[in-house]
DNA sequence: GTGAAAGCGCTAACAA
DNA sequence: TTGTTAGCGCTTTCAC
């Protein structure tokens, strides 16, 4: 069987000749639009159907403006966070008829630019942004100010007054935080994969990706608390999949005072460490005690299984694709800010700090 | 500041008429493509600039015929093999400057078709699927005989001569189930997620959706080769994420000759029986064996670390994307299927069978 | 209720 | 090299 050389699909006009009606009247009963009485329609999908006409969205799209899809821009679609999240997204999508169209930045932002300025020409009717950096939103900015909606996801971005749902980060890291000081912890790190742009030292506040400033700042209140001294000191950025961060993680583990509790930012990075945990030689909860943010689905099957803190990761996606939605609906109230709830589901990975000593004791 | 109702977006004419030369002169430097001198061209650029143009995709795709995106239709990205072969294809498709479209069906038909007609009323230049079912195949036999390329990821469908890449799930399962009989093993079980259309009983050769075809050929045939009989009675389909598949795995495991050891399909089955088994008061590898489809980042961190079959997933999407890709640029050989070979890693979770008196010997 | 005609923003023949 | 002129397939006035 031989492929033509160009596929001579079927328009409007078509139907029309073989209805023997007008292409505008083809036209309204194909796209659903405007009155036409029933014989007529009919006829008309009657030689659609003989025909088997199949719409254009691209043209459509041209003509009416709008494409019928929304574009989402995730950091890293392989974290089971991001993974969840967009079937949230999509879920309210189809709901609404809603086509989602998926790009992925690998936490870049120079990607993330690209992959939006893509999206715009697309098209799309609105965008659910995951912003890589904080430090360059100008990009994002600019379709703030445009026509089509944006809407953030899991960051928000406190100079950027837009639709934003986020779990409420500070009170999640402090209740974890909390639970580590209470089993008398005193050297506690908190590791991210998130990259610090500029110098940090006590300037927690400038951070502006809500989302490491707010845990941070959680963190940083429940140590605090304990009278725990220059806490900021056992704050460890860019702990991602690179070799360096593989190797700074070991040298973390094998100073003479790592820390003896570690909250971790996200379960790749809690997972990074348990390997390198049980690399180090170091067992938890007795050594080393791990907590770590979002309940994905391995925490609870090793050995011991790990403390979480579960964020409503689902309802993040589906609330953020409702919000944008209604603003495509022609909504426009003032920009929302959604902080949902996270509850700490304790398991096995907090033990009592080590004493002086050195003797450990078991616990939890 | 108020939004304007419409975006009055600068077009290819707004630009000629700024630098003072012809639509068409402008739409050239501004397309790419034709001839101009360079004078013209900087100048075409600077009102460009000036006016902020933003080129129209969706006008460009319809003139052309083509949109410079491919779809991609997956059954669940929250697994995390589809996720990393995902990466694979938006990597390949990302060097050869086209964009990648995903929609996930859910592993049902009909959220496949309907992904399938929404993708080609957006004109994608070419589709990656992976069928979710067998049984029908008719929406994908209808793309095939269209012009538009179609390549198949991780699962063939023998009726259709496209592009097709997977891994030697045939020879992987015949060996993994190996380690397992030569262990002793007599009362293996092949758990899958997959659904079975109609019966089953020693027709797997009727099983069209390969992978399953292939895993279950190759289990069988090491089954046989070890002299066990009718081994066919402990393939379970249908292990998905449901109420009934959860009883089902319990009962399996609860049952009087329940299995001593399980091949599982895929790493989110083989994180079920992982929780099903530690459920049931079973341990690993006393007195059950598991061993399991795709090396998930979890698989080497349990009590035991489980043994896996290691799919070169990455490579998966990266060789599928690339197909489709040459087949875009125009190259028409006959189509080609790929098989990509899979490796074993051996860890902690296959241990001897126990034996008749109930006795159990560790090994491994 | 129906039809004729004018575009949407762009590319692609064809002339000049 | 540059400009002119048609469309792509659809929606949308505006008459009838």
């Amino acid at each position: 069987m031989k492929r033509p050389p160009k596929a001579p699909s079927i328009t409007v006009s078509d139907v029309a000749r073989e209805a023997k009606v007008s292409k505008a009247t083809a036209a309204r009963v194909l796209g659903g639009y405007g009155r036409v009485s029933q014989e007529v329609r009919d006829a008309v999908l009657e030689a659609a159907k003989a025909l088997d006409y199949r719409p254009n969205e691209l043209a459509r799209s041209m003509t009416t403006g709008r494409s019928g899809s929304i574009g989402v821009v995730v950091g890293d679609i392989e974290n089971p966070f991001f993974a969840l999240a967009v079937r949230g997204i999509s879920d309210a999508a189809r709901l609404s008829g809603i086509n989602v169209i998926l790009v992925n930045s690998g936490e870049e932002v120079e990607a993330e630019k690209n992959a939006i300025r893509v999206l715009m020409a697309k098209q799309v009717d609105g965008l659910i942004v995951t912003p890589a950096q904080s430090g360059e939103i100008a990009h994002l900015e600019e379709i703030a100010r445009s026509t089509c909606p944006l809407a953030l996801l899991d960051r928000a971005l406190p100079e950027l007054d837009v639709d934003t749902v986020t779990v409420d980060d500070r009170d999640a890291a402090l209740n974890a935080t909390r639970i580590l000081t209470r089993a008398g912890h005193r050297r506690i790190a908190y590791v991210t994969a998130a990259l610090l742009s500029g110098d940090f030292r006590g300037a927690e506040s400038h951070i502006n990706t809500s989302t490491v400033r707010e845990r941070i700042l959680g963190f940083l209140a429940a140590c605090r608390e304990a009278g725990i001294e220059a806490p900021e000191r056992n704050i460890h950025f860019g702990s991602g999949r690179s070799e360096g961060a593989h190797a700074a993680m070991h040298a973390l583990l094998q100073s003479r005072d790592r820390p003896t509790a570690i909250l971790a930012s996200d379960s790749v990075v809690a997972l990074d460490l348990f390997k390198a945990i049980r690399q180090c030689g170091l067992n938890i909860p007795r050594d080393i005690s791990l907590i770590t943010f979002h309940d994905a689905d391995w925490t609870g099957v090793t050995t011991p299984p790990i403390t979480v803190i579960d964020q409503p990761v689902y309802a993040l996606g589906k609330s953020v694709a409702e919000l944008l939605i209604r603003r495509l609906k022609g909504d426009d109230r003032p920009s929302e800010r959604i902080v949902l709830p996270t509850t700490i589901i304790e398991r096995m990975s907090v033990g009592h700090a080590p004493d002086e000593s050195g003797q450990a004791f078991e616990s939890n």
